[in-house]
DNA sequence: AAAGAAACGTTGTATTTGCAACAGAACGAG
DNA sequence: CTCGTTCTGTTGCAAATACAACGTTTCTTT
């Protein structure tokens, strides 16, 4: 499966690995290919963690069952995704969270304890897969703390303010484009769409910021 | 200074480092510590990110620069704390905040790359150095996702919920302490005190739990 | 070009929250 | 024991939000 070989090689965790070393890293790792069908559960809380998962192709969602049995959707997956990466790499022994395919899926799992291990032959990617897989942890922390900064902010206005102040730093400059649609965004800071829009709207009349579409520009300081 | 020496010892980054093999970690890492006055930066928004620092001594601030210069405070730092190692193991090449002493301060700087790189000879211990970097950031990684999990929901009764269910999965008990007294918990649910106060009656009125203090007993089913 | 769907802004109302202020309980220091 | 401080629950009110419902614009499809 060439096209899934793919899916690997241009993956986060296998980022400046040449393609001509995958092979020999990947015989290295000696991963597992799985295939799950549709509603099957890929993994379930519960499960003793000790491998990284990375879906290849397909979707799948990651979900958590309540003590009293409520289901929450935590996230949805698509090829690509690396998951259950932060319960490999943390201390914890079960897993708090089911993964279940949505659709068909193919996964492949990488055991933690084999990325860590530098074997000290020809495998001097080990050290650069190991610094790609901080790297996607630590970015992902980035982005959770981000996230909590705009909602822990207690009013729309602020939560909006939070983020495009946050976006504009980012870009470096007052104007840009969020990666948002109007509902998406209003799903990311955890309010409701039309009061979206309406607080962007009275942020747009008090001269505060503008927008069309996805393009936004701050104007002035204002107050978080 | 031993005190400040089992400051790093006790450190969660060396956990599992034997007393006797620490000073040779330590030569190999070659860290830098440098001394602090209160109010002076530690790490300004905008450096290079190269080290990683942990605090030996005094509090510090993590804060953030907003870009129309409206300042605010992320996290508070203690001794023993790890700072700024996200930003290390990202690839991001800028500081997004900066480290302020809120008292005089002492901090140790470890270089990323330094820790990265496993020396063949006699460091075993970087093996379990990157480990324990990556515990770090993925226990930390999955405490920003059970906040945002509560954080996500839109009532002060939901958020309230989602919490207590979470420790009763962590204590695996529908019996257990929590960490807070009512003015912390409010504002790691980011709801006011006496909202959660109120709800907190609501509920427990409701037989859906019970409290004395910060002992909590979820008692039956109830929707999220 | 026309029809249908999706995205967006707007309005009105019932709920919920934040905020300020207060009173009792728990706790510690003197 | 007493005073003072902190923690907690409660109340009333102004402000903000969620929710549902609707009209318009924009984009897709046929």
């Amino acid at each position: 499966m060439q096209k899934l070989d793919s899916v690997l090689l241009n993956n986060e965790l296998f980022s400046g690995v040449a393609e001509g070393e995958f092979s020999q890293l990947l015989a290295c790792l000696a991963p597992v290919r799985k295939l799950y069908e549709k509603n099957e559960t890929i993994l379930a809380q519960g499960d003793p963690i000790t491998k990284i998962g990375v879906l290849l192709s397909g979707q799948a969602q990651v979900i958590r069952d309540d003590i009293t049995g409520v289901r929450s959707i935590l996230t949805g997956l698509a090829a690509g995704d690396v998951f259950a990466e932060a319960f490999a790499c943390s201390d914890i022994a079960e897993l708090p969270v089911s993964v279940l395919a949505v659709t068909d899926c193919s996964a492949m799992f990488f055991d933690y304890q084999r990325i860590l291990k530098t074997c000290s032959s020809a495998c001097s990617h080990h050290t650069r897969l190991i610094r790609n897989l901080l790297a996607v942890i630590a970015d992902k922390n980035i982005m959770l703390s981000a996230k909590i900064e705009h909602l822990s902010m207690r009013t729309t206005r602020k939560r909006i303010l939070s983020y495009l102040s946050e976006q504009a730093s980012r870009h470096n400059s007052n104007r840009f484009d969020i990666p948002f649609n109007r509902q998406q965004l209003a799903d990311y800071l955890c309010v409701d769409r039309s009061a979206l829009s309406i607080e962007l709207s009275k942020l747009q009349k008090g001269g505060i910021l503008a927008f069309q579409k996805n393009h936004f520009r701050l104007l002035k300081h204002f107050e978080l």
